[in-house]
DNA sequence: ATATCATTATACCAACCGGTATAGGAGACC
DNA sequence: GGTCTCCTATACCGGTTGGTATAATGATAT
């Protein structure tokens, strides 16, 4: 592996772990073999190799979301699906998908939370467009998509909040639950 | 106000806005009002500041999860009432809440979160006092307790983070919706 | 009056922070 | 062979980190 990926690799697995804040620099180039010049190179700085994790793996995150919210009718199986995929990149990606969460919730004057509250709000526009499709045949979702994207995307990740502490497992029945909780809450 | 609250009310301030890690102990002195030693008179280390934190809200969170965790045979209407008290509760306690949500989901080997999941585990503890006490008439809902108490505090959470982020509000209106979805989880 | 004790300030510590100036090595192109 | 460009190492920067040794303060108890 390149020094380029191996620093990629390096600092997601440590802000992952234990924060952004709380890794130094030169732990980071410790861990990847490396010496700083060789990251200040590819990245321009600390900010910029968080920015390129995010990158990199965000636009992962975009196109499973796009290959994954295909409305054809049945929006409880368009969410389900998109549920599971959900599920799937979380377990193939864990400590991206831990260290994204950490940081959505992270002080709003954070760099971090900056950075991620970007990534999430395209995040929520490309489930939106799922909840648009939707609205041709739910007249009671109209002027509610966004609202609705951002409140599937949470509760989405309340599960995986969940299972990353243990309590829950990532399987078929719990995305089915959690779209048929979330339907009901279309409906209510 | 005395320099101790001065202190825990100034850190909680920062910590909440810009993260543990983030915010130095010479800056929360200074927004305070007073010197090192008078920090570290009263808490021994930043770790301790933050430890006073949580214990001191943390004890009124679960006070607050006790008085309001009666059951008397309506669980949908006592889930209503814990929905609502926490509402409340964020809303008053709002940088306190906001800090807390951000050091749960923190990385899992970084300190806060070692302290935060105590309280966490406390709390959803009481509430499950309220599943045991309600699994009584309900049969489907025995030996799951504890991860429904985990789940409703995740669903809880779910719409205090959305809210924080200003995607909805924190109304009887979302109170209701979040206990109706949860409700029909648990019966799905 | 004096001893006690909690509280607070001045001044300091080594270690580490993010970041950089300079230069050397390596492969590609001419 | 020379030179150009990309990459990386040594060595260093000022500033800040969490934490502390020492001593002065001021109120209280005796």
């Amino acid at each position: 592996m390149d020094n380029r990926s191996e620093l990629l690799f390096t600092a997601l697995q440590m802000f992952a772990s234990r924060g952004y804040d709380a890794v130094g620099v030169q732990e980071i180039v410790a861990g990847a073999g490396v010496t700083k010049p060789t990251l200040y190179h590819y990245f321009g700085s600390k900010r910029g190799l968080l920015g390129a994790i995010l990158t990199e793996y965000g636009s992962r995150l975009y196109k499973m979301i796009d290959e994954n919210s295909l409305y054809q009718g049945d929006l409880s199986l368009a969410l389900e699906k998109l549920a599971m995929a959900y599920f799937r990149f979380a377990k193939v990606h864990e400590t991206f998908y831990r260290m994204q969460l950490a940081m959505y919730f992270a002080g709003p004057e954070s760099e971090p939370n900056r950075m991620v509250k970007q990534m999430n709000e395209e995040q929520i526009r490309l489930v939106e467009a799922l909840f648009i499709q939707a609205a041709k045949n739910h007249r009671r979702m109209r002027d509610r998509q966004l609202a609705l994207a951002a409140t599937f995307v949470g509760t989405i990740n309340t599960y995986i909040g969940l299972a990353l502490n243990g309590y829950i497992e990532l399987n078929e029945d719990n995305a089915q639950q959690a779209v048929y909780q979330f339907m009901h809450g279309i409906y209510a």
